[in-house]
RNA sequence: GCCUAGGUGGUGGAACUGGUAGACACGCAGGACUUAAAAUCCUGUUCGCCUUAAAGCGAGUGCGGGUUCGAUUCCCGCCCUAGGUACCA
């Protein structure tokens, strides 16, 4: 029988099926490989072609592991709670479980169809309420925790009473809230139990406090930063502004150090550890203090101003060293102070500077960094160590949300502070000798010796640092710190479809439910909108209280709250007792090989790297980090076609469609067209024509006789009517071919336009390895013969090639390379079972279902492929005894000639020079030099 | 602006540590089989020049330099594309 791909798939996939194939046990005497694709969000659309990539090389690594003799831990589950299944349930009513549950089985059905080898009996979804049960213990692990700086890792909180008990706050190391208070031991245990919890808030891992967060007015919930993109929501594009509201927060910044000290160990992309520096964001400099009295305000200024009495002006700087170089300080418009310290007489100025800084939106503050803006307060502070006093502004340049809100401005060495010295006519210090042209602009140099710089004079950058720090520190005026872009991650979404957060109020004060009680359930509501007071919906919920009288939190948990441990959920899915067994941390560790896309960099890795060090500072779990090998799988655009509509005189839309190489000769709007009725961008005019009635009569200006469409590469979506079906392409080439092809487009990691047009290649290479093993009447034909030297080292080339290539990620050179052994094979009529069979193991973790098909014709056990041995490469089969030498004279390959291997240098030298063919290039000469790299060249230099 | 990755035929791409640039495939052209089509198979296909042909000559991996017997690969400068990021003090 000719190649029945449609059979041969439905057949090995039941299989699979009914025997569990691909179930995987804890087994402790193999050794473990963990490969895990990121769990997709089951959205209404489907899988469309982009979405397998990654699932597909995973899917290969992992067969290929397992022949390697590895116990291969791979699942799949579905990131399961999020906003597109309750924007539904707010549109239609329908419950999001109801949704999403229809959701995932047509997910499920669309994976089936690829042949992966995922055990789905450890599926993880993150809605069902025994995978967030644990979901919701972690959260209240974190809150029983605050983070020891002395030890560098997260501890209980009874730790930090026990503290507090013994000597009070004072010498306590902790992360914690700027507001906290230093108390003695008794002061502490004069404190009512409810003050206590108030303080112990401060530094609990997972805290609430009054924040300024990022609200989304049109999805009615607060957004991590990570979902906010310039301005807007990075779900459905909505504006976001800042509000200040009591919200919960997990104290990432306690790890913002170790998240940074950790990129170093793990094998990921180098764009996406740089996203991650970036976007915690270290900076190393110091605090100095300007202290503000006595004597302010200053200049010209009527009241005195007691608001501020003894208060200093704190300002983070990475350069100390440029003290010296102060001629003014900035303040953000929303500092703190900026009110207090404005006097009488610039009260009218800086008001008018603020109203309009908040006309601006945070885009326009952003895109217009030319004009440069700004007002005097009025006031002065003191230098920390000359004691001159500097004036104090404020401007928009300056950021309320990063260091304190406040800098030294130093014109001489920083852009911005030269640009607004020249502005507002301040004074420009150099401070260094070799800086240079200050009149045209600042120059940050830190070579050269200090100038102008009282006790750092002629020192250099780093000795000034030094001296400076300590001479601040002695004088109480400041102290090296460490500064980082990091902020906490707000953690409660006002939503509906989430994890309830396990915690009640009583008091007006958060504590947790009874770990006994979990999962604490989310409640049933009659509409997924906020209540009329404006609460989140889970306000709806009727008698949803603790324990019959405490109110629980209305918030639910964002969406990167299940997908921060869902790696270890796989491990031991069906435990009712933990969220993962210890035996089975143990084995499995950590994932050894993880395959997703980047645009997660900052939001869900950073995440799981954060709650991944805290279960391994509580003992739960034993690496470090989370994923050692990272593989970010390129996007797989999608190909729109347009057809052109003609537009008439008087501008309106005509039923005539131009072709696109002669629209530049008509006026004519452009139509996304679906590329499902468009075949090498020639258009099916009888489809098109039955696609939609408006089309029904509709005229055409041919080219050639065709139809030809445009084409641009866009995003793959709905709207732009360029998605393909992976069940589409699966129901006309099979799911090996279509596995094959995806890996054949190109490097796994580069992004590319899909495009069916190659796919002919891969499905021919399918059917003439078929044919290998079957005769001309398509009758199965194998020989017991022994295989000849040329047919062993095809053979032997594939086994090395593909196992260097899948150790290195390259999936799209095996293929190239097993459509080149099949076609020598093919050239040497090979039908050898010696060579036929290890060359179906070989190509099984590419295309399973075909192989195991023949693996089952060549007499073996069905489904026992999986886990056959992969053949052992043997170098005897591919010594050669002769090279056939490129000859290049002066660097250009002229000519090839035979030579044996055996020989050295100046025989092969000997032999080159004697060749006819050779005299004639050397034109009478003979070489200068000969160079000969054995194996490699022979390079004649005249 | 800064950071990161990349730039190779008509197209997707290959060339792993400097050693025959364009593997493999698509497309295209021509041919075989066929009444015809599909399928299959064969030949050619970087560009330019020259030639009846065989063959030959020259150029060529974004651009300009450099190192080297030899550079797609290493170094310097520039241009372009993609992704990230931004008054971050």
């Amino acid at each position: 029988m000719d190649y029945q791909f449609k059979d041969i798939e439905a057949k090995w996939q039941q299989f699979w099926f009914k025997n569990q194939t691909y179930r995987v046990e804890n087994n402790t005497s193999k050794p473990k490989y963990y490969v895990l694709d990121m769990f997709p969000y089951p959205s209404g659309a489907g899988l469309h072609v982009g979405h397998p990539l990654g699932y597909i090389a995973s899917d290969i690594f992992s067969r290929y592991k397992r022949l390697k003799g590895f116990n291969v831990l791979h699942p799949m589950g579905y990131d399961s709670f999020g906003l597109p299944a309750e924007q539904y349930a707010i549109q239609t009513g329908q419950h999001p479980a109801i949704t999403t549950e229809t959701n995932i089985k047509r997910y499920r059905e669309q994976l089936d169809n690829l042949g992966f080898s995922f055990d789905w009996s450890r599926e993880v979804r993150t809605s069902d309420p025994n995978y967030y049960k644990w979901t919701q213990w972690i959260f209240m692990q974190l809150f029983n925790s605050w983070y020891n700086l002395e030890k560098d890792k997260a501890e209980s909180i009874d730790t930090l009473i026990a503290k507090f008990e013994k000597s009070g706050s004072k010498g306590v190391q902790a992360v914690c809230d700027e507001d906290c208070t230093i108390f003695t031991a008794d002061e502490w245990k004069q404190k009512s139990k409810e003050e206590q919890q108030k303080e112990l808030l401060k530094y609990r891992l997972t805290y609430l406090r009054e924040s300024t967060v990022n609200w989304c007015p049109a999805l009615g919930t607060v957004l991590a930063n990570d979902e906010v993109k310039e301005g807007f929501s990075e779900r459905g594009g909505y504006p976001v502004e800042q509000k200040k509201m009591m919200q919960w927060s997990m104290r990432i910044t306690a790890y913002a150090d170790r998240l940074l000290r950790g990129l170093e160990e793990i094998d990921w992309p180098e764009p996406l550890k740089e996203m991650q520096r970036h976007w915690i964001g270290k900076s190393v400099g110091a605090m100095v203090s300007f202290s503000l009295a006595p004597g302010f305000p200053k200049g010209g200024g009527t009241e005195p101003n007691d608001d501020l009495a003894g208060a200093r002006l704190e300002v983070f700087t990475t350069r100390v060293d440029t003290l010296f170089g102060v001629s003014f300080l900035v303040l953000a418009p929303e500092h703190e102070f900026v009110s207090s310290l404005t006097t009488s007489e610039q009260k009218e100025e800086i008001a008018n500077y603020i109203a309009q800084t908040q006309k601006k939106s945070e885009l326009d503050r952003m895109s217009d960094i030319k004009t440069v803006s700004g007002a005097f307060t009025g006031s002065y502070a003191k230098h920390p160590i000359t004691g001159t006093d500097i004036p104090i502004w404020i401007a928009d340049y300056v950021l309320v949300g990063y260091g304190t809100g406040a800098v030294m401005a130093v014109p001489s060495g920083d852009q911005r502070d030269w640009l607004f010295a020249k502005h507002f006519n301040l004074p420009i210090i150099p401070i260094l000798d070799v800086q240079k042209e200050l009149d045209i602009q600042a120059d940050p140099t830190k070579e050269g010796k200090y100038i102008n710089s009282g006790l750092i004079n002629g020192l250099s950058y780093k000795e000034a640092v030094r001296l400076l720090i300590d001479e601040l520190e002695d004088r109480g005026m400041g102290k090296a710190k460490v500064n980082y872009r990091l902020r906490d991650a707000i953690f409660g979404r006002q939503r509906y479809w989430g994890e309830p957060v396990p915690v009640y109020f009583k008091d007006g004060l958060p504590y947790l439910v009874d770990e006994k009680e979990l999962p604490l359930l989310l409640p049933e509501v009659d509409k997924y909108l906020p209540t009329e007071s404006g609460e989140p919906p889970l306000g709806r919920a009727e008698n949803w209280n603790y324990h019959d009288q405490f109110e629980y939190e209305l918030s639910t948990m964002p969406g990167w709250a299940g997908s921060s441990w869902y790696w270890y959920r796989y491990m031991d899915a069906q435990n009712s007792q933990e969220f993962a067994g210890k035996e089975a941390i143990a084995y499995w560790q950590d994932v050894d090989l993880y395959i997703g896309g980047s645009e997660h960099a900052t939001g869900h890795l950073l995440y799981s790297r954060f709650w991944n060090k805290f279960l391994k500072d509580a003992g739960y779990v034993k690496e470090e980090e989370p994923f050692k090998k990272l593989i970010n799988q390129g996007m797989i655009q999608g190909r729109s076609n347009f057809v052109y509509r003609l537009v008439n005189e008087e501008g309106k839309s005509t039923n005539t469609f131009v072709s696109a190489g002669l629209r530049n000769q008509y006026k004519t709007i452009a139509l996304h067209v679906d590329v499902n009725i468009v075949e090498n961008d020639v258009l099916d005019i009888h489809q098109f024509k039955s696609s939609r009635a408006e089309f029904a009569d509709a005229d055409f200006i041919f080219e050639g006789g065709k139809y030809v469409c445009g084409v641009e590469v866009e995003k793959m979506s709905k709207s732009k009517f360029n998605v393909i079906n992976p069940d589409d392409i699966v129901a006309r080439y099979g799911a090996d071919t279509l596995r094959l092809y995806e890996m054949f487009l190109g490097p796994l990691e580069q992004s590319k336009p899909w495009n069916t047009n190659g796919i002919e290649g891969v499905f021919k290479f399918l059917r003439k390895f078929w044919k290998l093993f079957h005769d001309d009447a398509f009758n199965f034909f194998v020989s017991d013969q022994e295989p000849s030297k040329a047919e062993y080292k095809a053979l032997h080339k594939i086994i090395r090639k593909v196992e260097e290539d899948i150790e290195r990620f390259s999936f799209n050179t095996s293929v190239s390379s097993f459509m080149i052994c099949v076609n020598e094979l093919t050239d040497l009529k090979c039908n050898k079972r010696k060579v036929l069979q290890d060359l179906v193991i070989v190509l099984s973790a590419y295309a399973p279902h075909i192989t195991e098909e023949l693996w089952m014709l060549l007499g073996n056990e069905a489904g026992t492929l999986s886990y056959a041995k992969y053949p052992k490469f043997d170098e005897a089969y591919l010594i050669e005894n002769e090279f056939a030498y490129p000859i290049s004279v002066n660097g250009k390959m002229k000519m090839n000639l035979t030579i044996s291997l055996g020989l050295d240098a100046s025989e092969v030298e000997q032999l080159v020079l004697a060749n006819g063919d050779v005299q004639k290039y050397l034109d009478g000469q003979s070489p200068k030099k000969v160079i000969f790299v054995k194996g490699k060249i022979v390079n004649l230099v005249i």
